[in-house]
DNA sequence: ATGACTTCTTGATTTGAGTCAATGAATTAG
DNA sequence: CTAATTCATTGACTCAAATCAAGAAGTCAT
């Protein structure tokens, strides 16, 4: 299937769209192609584009002043990526985002994407509401990442996010987590064994 | 100062507003208030006001299912306090909100706040700040939360919330942190030695 | 195909936070 | 004001995950 008509499609389970505004969304996104390992989105600089995964898979993650990586998020085609402060403030980007495969992103900047607002207000409905669940999002994992057994987040993350354990290498689940690659390695190992 | 006041200082710092929304403020957000201890808000109703705190100061918590509370947010004078999901979605809430000291808030309910957007746009453009903040608020408190020592996480705390430090039992603290009273007692041991 | 690098696993050890328990201090209620 | 309750501290112990280290398996580049 052709990437806008992914977009489309998506937009469209949640608002209904009609012909015009599709054309425009045709128009407007703009194809991205990435090969794997390549940035997408450098910490420091400003997001100035709303980013929709086509195909391929990315990750968003910080730096830590011990040169330690931690993984926020992982994204798949059909997802939204984005540093989402920097994109709403236009401030510096705290994270980065990386392809880590090839994959191609339908991208909007932020000035095209207002106007569009203006001829397409089911848009801006799809985005309040996409909003949201990031927002809810966000706050379970700060909650359920707080308390859990790190056995029960692993299998939530696996029942949750069922394609993109296959896709990503291990060490990076486990930064995701919170833990260290061998940590993660040993709980596979009890939870295989029962 | 009278807490009609206050709330229209509050947004005056971020948009500017002219008498007669000013008018319309007094008349349409309604104090409430609440001895130490009574509940705002429980899990499971919705929520259907937007709050701020005139006075006092409360808490915004969860209880899991080993009957441990876990709390998300303290919040004091001049803050909003609310389960933004719930209030935005009209479902059941997923926290309790309680007063932890004699405490005035006001509140509008999500009808009145609708119909007063369209009366003044310039208080839409504040939610729409404020709601950007409190997500990367909570962004900020997931990564850090994740990685960072708890002697790191305590003095980011006081640093970054003086006035509660004072006002807050400690247990709550140690809640709000993810850590037992105990762990908490012994950090601020360690730390006052050095 | 070969060597270089990356990733995963496993073991030994350390460490930091949790648990349990007791005591003392501070608040609250009557 | 006193008793009751709640809250904070401390100690002894346990345990889960981190760290350190080595080796196996897998992947990539030439």
């Amino acid at each position: 299937m052709d990437s806008h008509q992914l977009l489309i499609d998506h937009i469209s389970e949640i608002v209904s769209l009609d012909d015009s505004i599709k054309s425009l969304i045709r128009e407007r996104f703009i194809p991205r192609h990435l090969k794997k390992k390549e940035m997408l989105l450098y910490k420091g600089d400003v997001s100035h584009h709303m980013r929709f995964i086509a195909e391929g898979c990315l990750r968003n993650y910080n730096i830590d002043e011990n040169a330690q990586e931690h993984i926020l998020q992982f994204a798949v085609k059909g997802w939204w990526i984005n540093d989402l402060y920097s994109y709403l403030t236009e401030t510096p980007a705290t994270f980065f985002i990386q392809a880590l495969e090839d994959s191609v992103v339908l991208q909007i900047s932020k000035n095209e994407l207002t106007k569009l607002f203006d001829e397409a207000p089911a848009l801006e409905r799809f985005y309040r509401i996409k909003f949201e669940n990031a927002y809810v999002a966000l706050q379970n994992r700060t909650i359920h990442g707080m308390s859990k057994p790190i056995e029960e987040r692993y299998s939530d993350f696996r029942n949750t996010y069922p394609e993109i354990e296959q896709r990503v290498p291990q060490f990076m689940i486990a930064s995701y987590l919170g833990i260290t690659p061998e940590s993660l390695s040993r709980v596979r190992k009890r939870m295989s064994s029962k």
